[in-house]
RNA sequence: GUCCCCGUAGCUCAAACGGAUAGAGCAGCGGAUUUCUAAUCCGCAGGUUGGGGGUUCGAUUCCCUCCGGGGACGCCA
């Protein structure tokens, strides 16, 4: 019979036998949840998977573990919902399977909540977590499906810095993510090595003295290259910054600014103009055949990608395939050749294009580009022969593009275009979009571009990451050797920026600011690092095997429920991960494990704990949460040093 | 002009299919160390979720509208 809760104001049922139950059960339940989805599915006729999807938890601790909302079954059986939660419940609490998972049933309003067995919990939850024949939150699901993943995609002769770093990293971490998962990834480093922007370095090159270019490059390499391209685009930019002052609204009332600027535009125009049609020229060169420039092509590509190499080696950053833009090149040959034969495509303003929109359709889209009207393709002409080509290669389930959000429109035209071309896994494809990253400059937010040189380099900001960690080792931990506080500074100070790129949804935009990029206290990834090490430290302490045979049952305090249950949610976070491309679901998961666990290590001791068996069963916690902390951190690309 | 995204505490961000009293961190104030690492923990304070309307038992979440910010719009990538 129901005992009543005032300060609740809901009832509640306690299975008579629930302290005899609590002492012997455990051992033989491998889910509290599962168990739980199985007993409510038997009483409401909802099947399990259904039901597991519907618990959740309640959302403050004190009032249960798992919460099972009664609406969607209320309407199916047209009752109340809290009449229903209660009928639920005392159904429930005489279910003795459901017993030896759950002590007490409340029906609080509409929701059933369930409390469980802590120590059958905790038992559990650790068990699997610790099983060393199934590795925690691997799982399945990707058995025999091939994941193509696109991303970093750097630009060749261009400076490598933070707003690249985005999709470098997110891109990883999905790669990381989904093998877990049990998919084949196909890591592709889509290098924009390809355009008209080769164009501009050429003639930034031919331009140069022959003597200096060759002294500059040996001696400064990318560096140098960098700098040229800067140069070629100063006219250029010049324009572009004079046009935006004429739409000013204070200038454009004052005809004598208005002409003394117009007279400056049109000063420079020609030399940029010059500059355009020949950059343009030289990359249908480039395209035509042309062995010199192919060579130059191939010079500047190398010089690019040793550069890179060291970011991605920082990063711990690999690809399966480093085929850029270039590598289409015969193969994009055929495909337009088909097309053109197939007709497919239209003439259209002396370009052949793939409209994207019919005529008198109210949504217009600009087509999607295959030729251009100088004989030259596009990136659009690229992207379609990758796209196929990773079909025809991989035979892929999915084909992810981790592009910034400014190119959706143009990834929607390259689906499209597919699409319209009859290709029926055009929806197989999917861009991962992510937020800019911007910089302030005065009290104005601007995007980093490299042709403006508002930007910093990645280097530079590991560097001064890993400097102010090197400081923090220095003063917490001097008697660390000196080669294990460089690797600890290096692990926490790269660690940081990685985390910090990675903590919010990947849509936001960031406003880079040195000061949040780089704090180590709080919500950051040196926390969740620290974690991990003082995990580390009681195990090292310790000295001897994790006790694994313990009676985990013991472990009923309130904070180690909730430690155990993070470790319980890890594995549905990896797959939320997975299915919505949001590696920082893991992120967030870490910072609340973390924190779960600092709360339980200011409150108890596993080293002096009251007897014996406790400490053991708190030796498996702790060893447990080591290790899914350091998997966490390891799919999001950081390492996790044991001391710090 | 057309289309897309965003607007949550002073700041940076959370909030699972629409669910219970909207949560963290930073900054501010006040505490905890004879203790397994204080890069930690606890407490206080901080909110008309941009405004208005609608759908719903229930809206930060979905729809409409207005305001504010950002972005993309045929031969750059």
């Amino acid at each position: 019979m129901p005992h009543y809760d005032p300060v609740r104001r809901c009832h509640f049922w306690v299975y008579p036998g629930w302290v005899y139950l609590m002492a012997s059960g455990g051992a033989h339940i491998h889910h509290v949840l599962h168990t739980l989805a199985r007993r409510v599915s038997a009483c409401t006729g909802l099947p399990d998977e259904k039901i597991l999807g519907m618990l959740r938890p309640p959302p403050k601790a004190e009032m249960g573990d798992y919460a099972f909302p009664c609406f969607e079954l209320a309407k199916e059986k047209k009752k109340a919902p809290p009449v229903l939660a209660k009928e639920l419940a005392e159904v429930l609490i005489r279910d003795v399977e459901l017993a030896q998972v759950v002590h007490r049933v409340e029906a609080e309003g509409p929701f059933l909540n369930f409390h469980a067995q802590r120590g059958v919990l905790c038992s559990a939850v650790l068990r699997k977590v610790c099983d060393p024949t199934a590795p925690y939150a691997q799982s399945g699901e990707g058995a025999g499906k091939t994941i193509v993943i696109d991303y970093s995609a750097p630009n060749i002769a261009k400076p490598f810095h933070v707003g690249h770093l985005m999709s470098t990293v997110l891109g990883a971490s999905l790669v990381r993510i989904h093998r877990l998962l049990g998919y084949k990834v196909e890591g592709v480093n889509h290098l924009g090595d390809w355009g008209t922007q080769c164009g501009y370095q050429f003639l930034a090159w031919q331009r140069a003295d022959p003597k200096v270019r060759e002294e500059q490059l040996a001696a400064r390499g990318l560096e140098y290259l960098v700098e040229l391209y800067v140069g070629i685009n100063q006219p250029a930019k010049t324009i572009k910054g004079l046009e935006e002052e004429l739409l000013d609204k204070n200038i454009a009332v004052q005809p004598d600014m208005r002409a003394k600027l117009e007279a400056q535009i049109a000063e420079r125009k020609p030399a940029a103009d010059e500059i355009d049609r020949e950059a343009r020229a030289l990359f249908k060169k480039l395209e035509d055949g042309d062995a010199e420039l192919r060579a130059l092509w191939l010079r500047m590509r190398e010089t690019t990608l040793a550069v890179l190499q060291k970011s991605y080696d920082r990063l711990g950053v690999s690809f399966e395939s480093s085929a850029g833009e270039g590598f289409y090149e015969e193969y994009m040959k055929k495909m337009v050749k088909e097309l053109k034969d197939g007709g497919k495509l239209t003439f259209s303003e002396g370009a052949w294009v793939i409209p994207l929109s019919e005529e008198g359709a109210k949504k217009k889209r600009p087509p999607f580009i295959i030729i251009k009207s100088d004989g030259g393709t596009k990136y659009d002409t690229r992207d379609l022969a990758a796209a196929i080509y990773r079909k025809e290669t991989y035979g892929f389930y999915k084909n992810l593009y981790v592009v910034s959000v400014p190119q959706s429109a143009h990834f929607e035209g390259l689906f499209l275009a597919l699409e319209k071309l009859g290709h029926a896994w055009a929806k197989d494809c999917v861009h991962v979009s992510f937020g800019i990253m911007q910089i302030k400059e005065g009290d104005e937010t601007l995007p980093m571009s490299t042709r403006s040189g508002r930007m910093i380099p990645l280097n530079e900001l590991l560097d001064t990451m890993v400097e102010i960690v090197r400081k923090i080792v220095e003063e917490k931990n001097p008697e660390l050797p000196a080669a294990q506080k460089a690797v600890v500074a290096e692990a926490v100070g790269v660690g940081a920026i990685v985390f910090w790129i990675q903590s919010r949804r990947r849509t936001s935009n960031i406003v880079f600011d040195w000061k949040g990029a780089t704090s180590p206290e709080g919500d950051t990834g040196p926390y969740v690092q620290y974690t991990h090490a003082r995990a580390c430290s009681i195990l090292r302490k310790f000295g001897a095997k994790v006790p694994l045979q313990a009676d985990l049952t013991l472990l009923v305090e309130n904070e180690e429920l909730a430690v155990c249950k993070q470790l319980e949610r890890f594995p549905a976070v990896v797959q939320d991960a997975a299915a919505g491309y949001e590696p920082s679901l893991i992120a967030t998961w870490l910072l609340e494990t973390s924190r779960a666990f600092n709360d339980f290590y200011n409150k108890h001791q596993v080293l002096k704990a009251e007897h014996l068996n406790l400490m053991q069963a708190r030796l498996v916690l702790v060893d447990a949460t080591r290790a899914m902390l350091a998997k966490g951190l390891g799919l999001l690309g950081i390492s996790a040093p044991e001391e710090m």
